[in-house]
DNA sequence: CGGCCTTCATGAGACAAACTCATTTTTTTT
DNA sequence: AAAAAAAATGAGTTTGTCTCATGAAGGCCG
């Protein structure tokens, strides 16, 4: 019934006060628009506006039909202008959430970068454990995720971002200190303090304690990592962090960091964003900023890192 | 470039999962939805869903698209069903301004009938002294303006409610008691209250006191009109009022109710509408009803008014 | 793995909507 | 009251949008 043409005349005959000015305008004839207002005004059973008034005067049913233009309109050439931005890759937006809190540390030197880079991009940040992130992914109310759980889903890319080793965070005088390394058993009698999301997301569970079917003395939570800190610090329990993230606190001896297994507890990160973003030109940039600094951030750690092997 | 049928047709193929189901949907067939879509897809230079999936997966293009069809879809519907309201005359809107707080009194009751009468109508009443309601009214953003002051406007009309007499609030041991009315070389000695509003919009100064070219000893407002009364029984001033507003004090004795001139200052209120509402049903009816109820809670206040003459 | 079924794409043609042009009617201006 | 401007109307044309018929591509299942 109701036309986007027709909001855009009725906006235009508000604005020129004459249809033959507004039909101008539109680049159409003074005509066309006398036509569309009858048919309109036969649909609607009512006058739109009074035509023996100059200035034009609306009537309600055209006040109505105005403020659904005001509304209207905008959303309409807003999202013209996004579309047109996306296609050509100049500009758009990028909203990222990351999975864990410690990832800032690597991730706000990238943002950084990329602000003074993509200046037309619409950056935003937010934290995720409030939300179900990857839905919001696929919806589209985010562009990119920051996950070390790659779980395939159709229309979604990873793209590696890069290693790291999951250590534990011991206190300096914990009695597993003297270890190269630890084994599932040395944690059957220790706390275990964890970020407060489900098991099957967190390594140390699923790579390390259930294939050797080990469970803790105890599992708490904490949602900030300085809390962890000083959670283990005192003795409390021990926790399994990234190394890069537990670095700022064992390369000042808060902590110690301890190898698990043999190897190392070696895990990736990834950014999930949508496949067909993958070709927009500022998101391939901003992948490989965020490769290339958070390399050059982590690159010190791994030499520096305190781990006590 | 984007049209509304777009948005629908996405908005469609969301709920559906399928071309075909979404052109069925729709009342179209296949064929018309997958030519529209290419041909969007043409313009805006972007795939918007990946075809080979079930369910369907859409691109980011095609996700801003539908996050527009999700705002705009609505508006539209929910203007349309308006106009048809307002078409058919059995529903619609009456958003209300009144230009005086007295006004509350009698407009109330007609309000509480009303609603009752046409539940239909989404009834909404504001109070004017903050913005210029007039402009407003012209607008659309409301509907009816109950004023004294009938300004001539094009589009819109004024329909007359009732009358009524403007009269003097004295305190009850007041010099002037003994006079049958007042003069307006009464008021030259006296602190005048009054509403908060322009001289030109109050009666007392247009019709009584500046044609005798008369001013008060003084003049102060307040937006209140007991707070006006409590200053008045106190003896701290005069204030002019509708005879009806003053019924409920003077007819306790609470204060003492004066005729200004010897014929009374007369004046009249008035309903302002846009013209073309004056044909909708619950409009002539809400305007009767509010006749109807002004009349009955006034009659009394006529007889019993306490009006010292 | 090949055939079948479903889904989507494509081209040609039909139809309708929307516009233009020419003209008349109405309104405004001077 | 006449002239000018604006809007309405009718006929005709263009454009756009749909359908129909058909072809191509995936996915499912024996």
């Amino acid at each position: 019934m109701i036309d986007l043409r027709h909001l855009r005349t009725i906006h235009a005959l508000r604005d020129t006060d004459s249809l033959h000015d507004a039909a101008e305008r539109l680049h159409l004839t003074q005509s066309a628009l006398s036509h569309q207002f009858r048919e309109l005004e036969e649909r609607i059973g009512m006058q739109l506006f009074v035509r023996k008034s100059k200035p034009v005067r609306f009537t309600s049913a055209g006040l109505k039909l105005l403020q659904l233009a005001d509304q209207v309109l905008p959303l309409i050439c807003g999202t013209e202008r996004d579309l047109g931005k996306l296609a050509s890759g100049t500009a758009g937006r990028l909203h990222i959430a990351i999975e864990c809190h410690s990832c800032y540390q690597w991730l706000m030197p990238s943002v950084d970068e990329f602000r003074g880079a993509w200046p037309e991009v619409e950056l935003d940040l937010a934290s995720g454990f409030a939300f179900a992130p990857l839905p919001a992914l696929e919806r589209g109310d985010l562009d990119l995720v920051v996950t070390s759980d790659p779980v395939t889903l159709p229309g979604i890319s990873y793209v590696p971002l890069f290693g790291y080793e999951a250590v534990l965070a011991v206190d300096n005088h914990h009695p597993l200190h003297g270890k190269p390394y630890l084994e599932p058993g040395d944690l059957a009698s220790q706390t275990l303090i964890t970020y407060p999301i489900e098991r099957h997301r967190l390594d140390i569970f699923t790579r390390f304690l259930e294939p050797a079917d080990i469970e803790p003395a105890q599992v708490r939570t904490s949602e900030l990592t300085v809390m962890m800190m000083q959670l283990v610090a005192s003795g409390r329990g021990v926790c399994c962090l990234p190394n890069w993230a537990l670095h700022e606190y064992s390369s000042r001896g808060y902590v110690t960091a301890k190898r698990l297994g043999e190897n190392g507890l070696q895990a990736r990160l990834y950014a999930a964003i949508r496949s067909d973003m993958l070709q927009v030109p500022y998101v391939s940039d901003f992948l490989l900023t965020a490769k290339d600094i958070s390399f050059a951030t982590l690159e010190g750690v791994n030499v520096v890192s305190g781990l006590a092997i």
